[in-house]
DNA sequence: CAATATAGCGACCGATCGGTCGGACTTTAT
DNA sequence: ATAAAGTCCGACCGATCGGTCGCTATATTG
């Protein structure tokens, strides 16, 4: 049915392994995602997928930058209209926990999963989930600083320790979620992010019960 | 050299494919690692080795269950003296700090890795992380509990959201130790954990430049 | 001492891994 | 129309995976 040998739908399929890689990756991991699975499952051929990228690492690298796009047009974007400072912080967390809740990888945030999956080992994969992490860590940081300087955070924070914190708050999520389930635990990230970005004058003391736990 | 086939021989064998099944896990994965390799690494034969579990699988609960007595002894243990609530929970926290800065595990925290690898899986494995896990969870809810009815946490604390907040802590300084090595991470830790536990009156604004940061 | 149990070994199994190769076929460029 | 480029496939490769099966040698039991 149609050409299936054009340039054009050539793309098309590159962009369905990609696609389906990002997907089977965070489920069973970057090393566990086989080409010989990948193909049965696309119903193309083992050599006809890695001919479009010629080796696994390829393939996995290719995945993560397209883990990385979708990241960031879950979490990013939908941050990028608001102010920046304090209020793009908190759309970012917002999205950040509904970006957790909603699995939008199946089998958790791949960066993640991927990191303690290379964490021991070196090669171009653990190299770009490096400079992944950095940008992103940057990316936060300077959003930090931002609002800082606007007067929303006062003058004296940590830019690094509260991104430290923030990241604490959601790998805690992404497991908690990933092994238990969701349960209360979105509302706990919540908690956590508003108790660490929000800075209401007499009471900063952490983690009381909040009124409506919703 | 000695007798190579009595009973208590073979107990110490097992004990020595246990504890290097448990590095090297930490270092590969628990799938990653692998009965060939484990066996060529302790200088014995493949069906040796798997003589004394049988399958994997069975090889894999084992060194789960040595990883959590290691890390029993490593963070619990030299909290045991510490009076009961807020004492021994500090003492808890640094002892946990102090076990991952040294990377007991040399590949990060086993119980970590493992769950992201185990998360999108199921079986025996998953469910043996998810009990451990829980009872840890357990232990340090009622810890901090404790604490509370000693007076040294606000009466309305959140146990769970305390405990979860803590997790993150941990973890986030489990995933920059193993992606960027130490650096200030443990600092930060310390700091966050500060800021978790201790209610100074007056200030519990977050996330605030230490005096000093070492 | 004889009988039994068992630790450990070497050879081997089917399955699957990442990857290669040559050709069939289609599109694109000339 | 013809040549060049490119997509995709089926067959195949060596390596490795978890696991099985006798077998030997030793330790234990009676």
């Amino acid at each position: 049915m149609s050409p299936r040998h054009s340039a054009a739908e050539a793309r098309r399929t590159r962009e369905r392994i990609i696609e389906r890689s990002v997907d089977l990756a965070s489920i069973e991991g970057l090393e566990g995602l086989t080409i010989g699975r990948l193909a049965l499952d696309l119903g193309i051929s083992k050599s006809g997928l890695l001919g479009h990228f010629g080796t696994k690492e390829a393939l996995q690298l290719a995945a993560l930058g397209r883990a990385a796009a979708i990241f960031s047009q879950e979490v990013w974007r939908p941050a990028a209209d608001a102010t920046p400072g304090l209020p793009r912080l908190l759309a970012v967390c917002d999205a950040w926990i509904s970006y957790l809740e909603r699995e939008v990888f199946p089998g958790g945030c791949l960066f993640v999963s991927s990191t303690f999956e290379y964490d021991g080992r070196s090669g171009p994969v653990r190299v770009l989930l490096q400079r992944q992490f950095h940008a992103w860590e940057h990316r936060l940081t300077a959003e930090v600083r931002r609002a800082v300087a606007a007067g929303d955070l006062p003058p004296d924070t940590d830019a690094a320790q509260l991104v430290f914190e923030l990241y604490g708050v959601m790998m805690s999520l992404n497991h908690t979620i990933q092994l238990h389930g969701a349960g209360r635990s979105p509302a706990r990230a919540k908690a956590a992010v508003a108790r660490l970005l929000t800075t209401t004058s007499g009471s900063g003391r952490p983690t009381s019960t909040p009124g409506s736990p919703s």
